[in-house]
DNA sequence: TTCATAGTTTCATATTTATAGAAATAACGT
DNA sequence: ACGTTATTTCTATAAATATGAAACTATGAA
C-alpha cells in the first residue's frame, strides 16, 4: 500500500460521522446498506451524508452500488486490512510483537459490542 | 479506548509529514530523536515541526523529554498498539480474521523497508 | 553577562474540511 | 406524462488545519 493511499484512509476514518457510518457498514456484512438508512441511524441528512460517503468512497474504504431507487454502500474489508497491514509494517519499527493487536493473538475474538449510535435528531426508520 | 481518542490519533496519522515523524521515531525507538533533527530529516522548518509534534503529543502517540538544549521526542507504541487493537476490534464486524493484518500471523516479520524520506530543501544533518 | 543554539509561541495567511438548504437527477409506480 | 422516493450536485458558510516569518524562552558556553 502506498503512503498516500495509507493517507487517505486514515484521514477518511479520522471523522466521528464517518467512523460510525464504517462501523455499520462492517457490522452489516457484504449485504450493505442503502445511504438513506445510514442517515436515518446516524440522524444526518442526506447531502451531509453524500458528503461523507464520498469521502470514504475515495479512500476506498466503501463501494457503492444502485439497487433500484437506493444505493447500497458496503464496507471494504480488503482496504482496512491493507490499512492495518501498513500500519503495523511501517509504524511498529520492525518491533511488530509491541504493536500487534491483543485480538490478533486470540483468533475469534469477542464479537464486537455493538455501542449503539446516539442519532442527532430523533428520525424514525422507515415510516 | 474511548472513540474520540482513536479519531485523534487517526487524525495525527493522516498527514504526510506527521506520518514522516512518527516512523522516524519509531524506528529510532524509545532513546528518541530531538526535534531539531527531525526537522533536519524532513526538511521542515522549525514552528511547522513544532506544530505537528504537538499534533502528535495531544493524540498520545509521541512523548517528549527535555535533554539540556534539546527536546527529544520518542514514539508511544503503547498509543499505536491501542489504536490498531481499537480498530481491529471496531471496524471488522467480529469477522477479525478478515482483517487481520498478515504482519500479524508471521511474527517476526519482515523488519520494516525503510523507504528514505527525500527532504523537501536539502539541508545538511549536523553541520 | 553576553552570545549562540534549540525550541516554542504568536500571528497572518492560505487551504482544506464539514455542514446543510435548495435545486437537479434517477428510478419506479400509476 | 406525473408524482413520489432516494440520492446527488450545487452553493454558501463556518470551522479546523497547515505553513512559515518574526518574536520569545530556555539552556549551556565563552
Amino acid at each position: 500500500m502506498k503512503k498516500s493511499t495509507a493517507i487517505a484512509a486514515l484521514g477518511a476514518m479520522a471523522q466521528e460521522t464517518r467512523l460510525d457510518i464504517f462501523r455499520l457498514l462492517v457490522q452489516k456484512g457484504p449485504e450493505g446498506m442503502p445511504a438513506g438508512e445510514l442517515g436515518a441511524r446516524l440522524g444526518q441528512p442526506s447531502p451531509t451524508m453524500s458528503f461523507h460517503l464520498n469521502q470514504l468512497r475515495f479512500a476506498g474504504l466503501v463501494t457503492s452500488r444502485r439497487e433500484s431507487r437506493s444505493i447500497i454502500y458496503s464496507a471494504n474489508y480488503k482496504a482496512m486490512n491493507e490499512l492495518l497491514t501498513y500500519l503495523t509494517e511501517n509504524c511498529c519499527g520492525g518491533r511488530t510483537e509491541l504493536c500487534t493487536p491483543a485480538a490478533a493473538v486470540m483468533s475469534g475474538g469477542k464479537p464486537l459490542e455493538t455501542e449503539t449510535v446516539t442519532p442527532k435528531s430523533s428520525r424514525r426508520l422507515s415510516k
